[in-house]
RNA sequence: GGCGACGUACCCAAGUGGCAAGGGGGAGGUCUGCAAAACCUUUAUCCAGCGGUUCGAAUCCGCUCGUCGCCUCCA
């Protein structure tokens, strides 16, 4: 299995620090506010990552934590006038509603930050007496110049760094590029008792204190967005090498952002949708499947019209399993007829499903590429319609098609793609576009055209299909009766 | 200014040395009472441009153009 190292630059076999075991640590949200559809690729890139690695048989511990004290917050709770610790549980509480939609599990450990202000402070203590970091008016902050590898991580360097000219000076900094480990509080703020007096820690150091809590001195995986490369992962790498003496992570790993109008999503740009404004309007699952598309570390930019094309898609992926199930029932009928076996199109199946779990394998180890291994699912589709189309009956053919039924599950459980039931999707589908049927409505529509149709009235047969489809149902006749589904504009 | 990424058809997107996956859309066809779905044919002799390496390159190297990101909180 090959992953990309941010650090090196370049795909490396994946060895993990202890065999058949991984260690991964993600930086989550602060908690200041609703999540959008970037932080959402980076959960579910993450997600994904850690299923995978679990479907290959290894045991992962997947760290993942809650920033849940910062400026961010604390204005945030001035500005509601609310506490602070009121505004990160209300918001972590909105990140797993949202989350959960996503199809995003819970990592194994979620800690939050002021769950861990000792192991801060023992971290802090530590480089202070190390002499990598300086006592200044009740903050403590990090000597950048203690730390020779500084930078290796983000390839700049010092000069370059000042060169920017964007770097906070800070009188109480000897160096422009220290960052804060320990914050002195303002009048007001909330604070933790400390050997420099009140104060609340710097963003950076709750990584290094929590990944090496959960996950030990050194871990396989850390990741996040590409924008936390630097500073924040050069900081923590910084910190926690300079405490331990021994690399920090193994393998770090960025996602890339999301774009609109080719310019990244971001707060302070103001051009961000949370994921619930696009859960008005999409199924979730059509996000997840809209992120997966790409590979993650590339960017990707959302438009409605992606997202449109990723519902057509599944739809597509749903379409396709409800002929698959008709085809069992059907089969199971008539298993005893002779089946015609072994055409060229009996061939293809058989050729494609041979090789689809190496496939999608295949895909899965070149640095997760699961653009790569949804496009097998598609292919893997479109010679089972194929098949179908076909019209082989009998128990090779129903064999094959289990299969096929059998190799879509495997790839879809990894993913946490293609769970439903077509008809779910299709119900579910009724919710999203608030078509004001239920699912009781409109078979009972499809029993008077039935009626209709056996009275050859097909002008009623055809008033009663283009009401329906007035309102977004289409109706398809088929061997075994007419079904229904919501139509993709 | 420093560092880095990317540029594949109408749109999205995979592909890092050997005949250009997949999805969406368009056109024509098969099937159907009419439809829909599905399938078939078609839509890149070519991968931003120009040079180079090689028997052979979208894939490696160089240059040019273009787009974006990081250098400030940011997934």
């Amino acid at each position: 299995m090959k992953v990309f190292n941010s650090m090196s630059g370049k795909k490396e076999d994946f060895v993990p620090i202890e065999k058949d075991k991984v260690g991964i640590y993600a930086c989550g949200v602060t908690v200041y506010d609703y999540s959008h559809i970037g932080h959402a690729r980076s959960a579910v890139v993450f997600d994904v990552i850690r299923r995978y690695l679990n479907y290959k048989g290894l045991a992962v511990k997947y760290v993942r934590n809650f920033t849940d004290i910062d400026d961010k917050i604390i204005k945030r709770a001035n500005d509601d006038g609310i506490a602070w610790d009121e505004v990160s549980r209300k918001y972590i509480a909105e990140y797993y509603t949202d989350m959960d939609r996503l199809g995003v599990a819970r990592a194994d450990v979620e800690p939050k930050a002021t769950d861990h202000i000792q192991e801060m402070l023992n971290v802090i203590k530590a480089l202070v007496d190390m002499g990598h970091a300086y006592v200044s008016e009740g903050s403590v902050y990090f000597a950048v110049d203690s730390f020779r590898d500084y930078g290796k991580l983000s390839g700049k360097e010092q000069k370059d760094l000042l060169a920017g000219a964007r770097v906070n000076i800070e009188e109480k900094k000897r160096n422009p590029s220290d960052f804060a480990l320990w914050k002195a509080s303002k009048e007001g703020e909330p604070w933790w008792e400390s050997p420099w007096g009140k104060g609340r820690p710097g963003w950076h150091i709750e990584c290094t204190a929590m990944a090496i809590r959960h996950l030990g001195e050194s871990i396989d995986i850390h990741g996040g967005g590409a924008d936390l490369i630097f500073p924040h992962h050069e900081n923590e790498i910084a910190q926690s090498e300079a405490f331990t003496g021994k690399p920090f992570a193994r393998y770090w790993v960025h996602n890339g952002f999301i774009t609109i109008d080719k310019e990244k999503m971001s707060k302070s740009l103001g051009n961000f949708f949370t994921i619930r404004e696009i859960l008005e309007k999409y199924d979730p699952e059509i996000i997840r499947l809209f992120l997966l598309s790409s590979h993650y570390r590339s960017p990707i930019e959302f438009s409605n019209e992606q997202l449109h094309d990723a519902e057509s898609s599944l739809d597509r992926y749903y379409s396709t399993v409800a002929r698959i199930n008709e085809f069992l029932s059907a089969v199971q009928a008539t298993a005893q007829r002779t089946p015609k076996n072994d055409d060229a199109v009996m061939g293809e199946l058989k050729a494609v499903l041979d090789t689809f779990k190496n496939r999608f394998e295949e895909a899965m180890d070149d640095d997760f590429n699961t653009a790569l291994a949804i496009g097998h699912v598609f292919e893997l589709i479109r010679v089972t319609n194929k098949f179908l189309d076909a019209k082989h009956s009998g128990g090779d053919a129903q064999k094959l098609i289990g299969q096929a039924q059998e190799a879509l599950h495997i790839a879809g459980s990894v993913l946490n793609l293609f769970q439903r039931t077509p008809a779910k999707w299709n119900i579910d589908l009724l919710a999203t576009r608030k078509i004001p049927l239920t699912s009781i409505d409109i078979e009972q529509k499809i029993e008077d055209r039935k009626a209709a149709r056996q009275n050859k009235d097909w002008t009623l047969a055809d008033s009663i299909r283009k009401e329906l489809e007035e309102m977004g149902i289409l109706l398809e006749d088929g061997k075994s009766g007419t079904g229904w589904k919501v139509k993709i504009v």
